[in-house]
DNA sequence: ATTCCACAGGAAACAGTGGTCC
DNA sequence: GGACCACTGTTTCCTGTGGAAT
């Protein structure tokens, strides 16, 4: 009797040699008790959001940590506490989230906003309007409503960026709302990856948005040790996981920022293999094979987003590896002529290198050649064969691969 | 000491899309 | 149906640069 590969896989999965006994709980934000390490910075937010349950505004709040450091987690468990308390005296407070990483623009954020204070499509259509329009709009309902409403704003620093592109000062109009006014009120919470982006705001805004400022650290090694235990003891079964692995698990994400985050995911992938591999110990190994393919994973994830002109040019990389823009750029017309797509120009392509350079694709080194004047030599950090993968299946490249 | 290369990278303008408002 | 708005991806124009060659 062959057994058929699925069926296999299919059956060692049913017949209970799972080590893992709970997934749910290997995810970041899964409990609220991974922030059980930040008691002071939890007393810190409810120290300056207190004022709510009195009644009145809270002062301002900017929140600081690098990711996976809870922060995000703190802010929100202490304002749904707090939200919870206030409901019973009927007080209404309107707590409003938004993420300026995830709403790419100005516009969105604000309608973000709109939207979880209850303007329906109607009032606050998804474009068209004037940002200073939609602004009022949302006002006029903090107003009408004589709403008490909390703006979170996670990830900041990006919203700060789009101000300083656009022009738009929407921080400050926001920081200054309360005088606009009259029955309801708006406290900001800010919160940042980035400790130095104050540097990028107008100074009027830093004074009202930083009257209260909260820094959460990062995690030591010790300590991501001790959330990774936590989390263990509930997600697998005992003693499934040997001290080794745990070791290198917290060296591998407290060395990097202390990232909390990045070491849930990592035993969790590395948990995940071992089952695979019909383990049933996670090990070093399990660890080091987790912490390359979560690598991987992110390079192959970030090549097929990329748009076809962006492809082409990693692909013009490819072809001529530690080579100057230039040439790239003619590898690139080449490439492009083949497809049979026009060429975008020069500019717009070394403006695209610099972009895929932050991904950590390709690596530039500037160069000055004396009379042959400077350049950015580029090659790529993966291997052509794991390019040439995960392009194959995109149909106008098949030809030049 | 000067020149001059081959670009880097900033700033601004533009075209196109998809929408509102009156 | 015309004026206006936000936004994206791009083009156009531009200034700046370190060191080999002269």
């Amino acid at each position: 009797m062959v057994s058929d590969p699925i069926d296999r896989l299919l059956d060692a999965a049913e017949s209970g040699k799972s080590i893992i006994k709970n997934r749910d709980i290997l995810h970041f934000t899964y409990i609220p008790d991974t922030i059980q390490h930040r008691t002071v910075e939890q007393e810190q937010v409810t120290q300056s959001l207190l004022p709510i349950l009195k009644h009145s505004r809270p002062s301002n709040l900017l929140v600081y940590g690098k990711p996976g450091t809870g922060k995000t987690l703190v802010v929100k468990k202490v304002l749904s506490k707090i939200q919870e308390r206030v409901r019973k005296s009927n007080f209404p407070i309107k707590l409003v989230y938004s993420n300026s990483k995830e709403e790419t623009t100005l516009y969105g954020l604000l309608v973000s906003f709109g939207r979880q204070l209850g303007l329906g499509e109607e009032k606050l259509p998804p474009t068209g309007l004037a940002i200073s329009e939609v602004f009022k709009r949302i006002l006029n309902k903090i107003d009408d409503e004589k709403l008490n409403a909390i703006f979170v704003i996670d990830e900041i620093d990006y919203l700060a960026e789009l101000v300083s592109k656009t022009g738009k000062d929407i921080l400050y109009q926001l920081t200054r709302a309360n005088e606009r006014l009259t029955q309801g009120s708006l406290a900001l919470v800010g919160i940042s990856n980035d400790l130095t982006f104050k540097e990028k705001l107008d100074p009027r805004v830093i004074s009202s948005l930083g009257e209260e400022e909260i820094v959460f650290t990062n995690y030591d090694v010790e300590q991501i040790k001790k959330i990774l235990e936590e989390r263990i003891k509930d997600a697998f079964i005992p003693n499934s996981v040997e001290e080794p692995a745990l070791n290198l698990c917290a060296a591998l994400a407290g060395g990097e920022h202390g990232d909390a985050r990045r070491a849930i995911d990592l035993i969790r992938v590395a948990g995940e293999l071992a089952e695979r591999q019909q383990s049933d110990k996670v090990t070093k190994e399990h660890v080091r094979e987790a912490s390359q393919k979560i690598e991987e994973n992110k390079e192959e994830t970030s090549l097929k987003s990329y748009p076809l002109h962006e492809k082409l040019v990693i692909l013009a990389i490819m072809k001529a590896a530690g080579s100057s823009t230039g040439e790239i750029y003619s590898s690139y017309k080449a490439l492009c002529k083949t497809v049979g797509r026009d060429e975008l120009t020069q500019r717009r392509i070394t403006q695209m290198l610099s972009e895929i350079e932050l991904s950590g694709i390709i690596t530039g080194r500037l160069v000055h050649q004396g009379i042959h004047g400077r350049t950015k030599k580029y090659k790529l950090t993966i291997t052509p064969e794991m390019v040439k993968k995960t392009f194959k299946d995109d149909l106008t490249l098949q030809d030049i691969i």
